[in-house]
DNA sequence: TGATGTGAAGCGGTTCACAGCC
DNA sequence: GGCTGTGAACCGCTTCACATCA
């Protein structure tokens, strides 16, 4: 076990292990090797060996992992033995939408408020939940005791509600406006960019293809960053 | 200019850039170097210039980057020249909402269909696009060129959609299932996975803060990877 | 024997620093 | 003089390969 700083990378994919064991666990195993994982899962053993050696030592040698302890370790470890509440900056179509999935979604985030600048849309509600004015919000994240935001509003607004993010003191932000934001680096920022996303598929499109038909590798593989 | 093998991190950049452009356009420059970009949107201005530098000399030394000139680039680069036809696969809540989100964007992505497998939704309309039958789906990406899919269903048949997906000829996938999956290397894989991402903020809030009191930097600065 | 935990090697991307050119 | 284009240094993550231990 070590005491280096975890890379977010690491983070990520403990996010997927403990899908995975998941999967494993309502298969009715009760350890897991590293490789069957890595096997069944498209994963690389030796990662996954070292993405959880920097928490612990949970394995045993010649025997593997038991499924429900690492299960247990993970959720520890990610934060997920507790629920969280999250607010969503932005009840446009991409906010409400995001509601919306993540009201559904089981997971251990609830959206416990959505914000608005539009007096139209104030007082209103998606889903059962209420939009408050934007103008409250250090309130209602103090009063409502909201952890996460969820930035959801045109690309010029986003620095200003970020802004706004940071003076209420919520340390976690995902953030959806498709623009580079300034932080204080206390503060964790995870940026969702659709169009960008879309726009470098474009990109390999428009690539002129190995026309040569040698199509040389028909091989089916796990490329190494898919997200 | 190299002929190397360009980055998936050096194509969203490229992205960004264009984004970026659009805005110095807007406010009437007729040129920009490397190091003002730089500076307004919180880039490295190294890397700017290593990223062009890829695709050509489009620069002049001592005076930056003729704005118009490289916008026509950067689209021409991206693919951004033409309109792309996009199809979502599952018509649930994340793939309306997508749908909506991609619909309104103006980019040159245009939903040209949905499909889904439940015999309620085929044949009603999201916003004016129909939903088919998957069972149509290489008929229809056929007649209506469509080049790129994105993902939308539940994460035990995301593979299942993939290799339909693979089969029907296109080369451009975006998955929002949260699922790892299997892709010939000829195909173009995005995972977006709002999930991971979530947890991934969680396992942040979960640290233990340098509750010292002594915030040492204060500092405002732009982590090396939003995205 | 068999699978973990880990030092070391490998690889790719970022940043530096400066030569080259307008 | 100023800014681009780029080799080289740097850095961090991934993968290998093996010592270690149940």
């Amino acid at each position: 076990m070590k005491v280096e700083k975890i890379s977010e990378l690491t983070t990520n994919r403990l996010s997927v292990y403990l899908r995975c064991l998941n999967e494993i666990a309502a298969e009715g195993a009760r350890t897991v090797s590293s490789e069957l994982l890595a096997r069944k899962f498209h994963l690389n053993s030796a990662q996954i060996r070292k993405d959880l050696a920097y928490f612990g030592e949970f394995g045993v040698r010649g025997v593997g992992y038991t499924v429900e302890d690492l299960r247990d370790h993970l959720k520890k470890i990610l934060g997920l033995d507790k629920q969280h509440q999250l607010c969503i900056i932005g009840a446009g179509r991409l906010g409400t939408a995001l509601t919306d999935y993540y009201r559904f979604s089981q997971t251990n985030f609830a959206v416990g408020a959505l914000f608005d600048a539009d007096p139209e849309k104030i007082g209103t509600k998606v889903g059962g939940i209420e939009i408050f004015d934007i103008k409250d919000f250090a309130e209602i994240v103090k009063k409502d005791k909201i952890e996460v935001a969820v930035i959801a509003v045109p690309a010029e607004r986003a620095q200003a509600v970020l802004e706004l993010i940071t003076a209420s003191g919520i340390k976690a932000v995902m953030n959806f406006a498709p623009v580079p934001l300034r932080v204080s680096d206390d503060i964790k920022l995870k940026t969702v960019d659709l169009t960008t996303s879309l726009e470098s598929l474009s990109y390999f499109l428009a690539q002129p293809k190995n026309g040569n038909g040698k199509s040389v590798k028909p091989n089916v593989k796990v490329h190494r960053n898919q997200m």
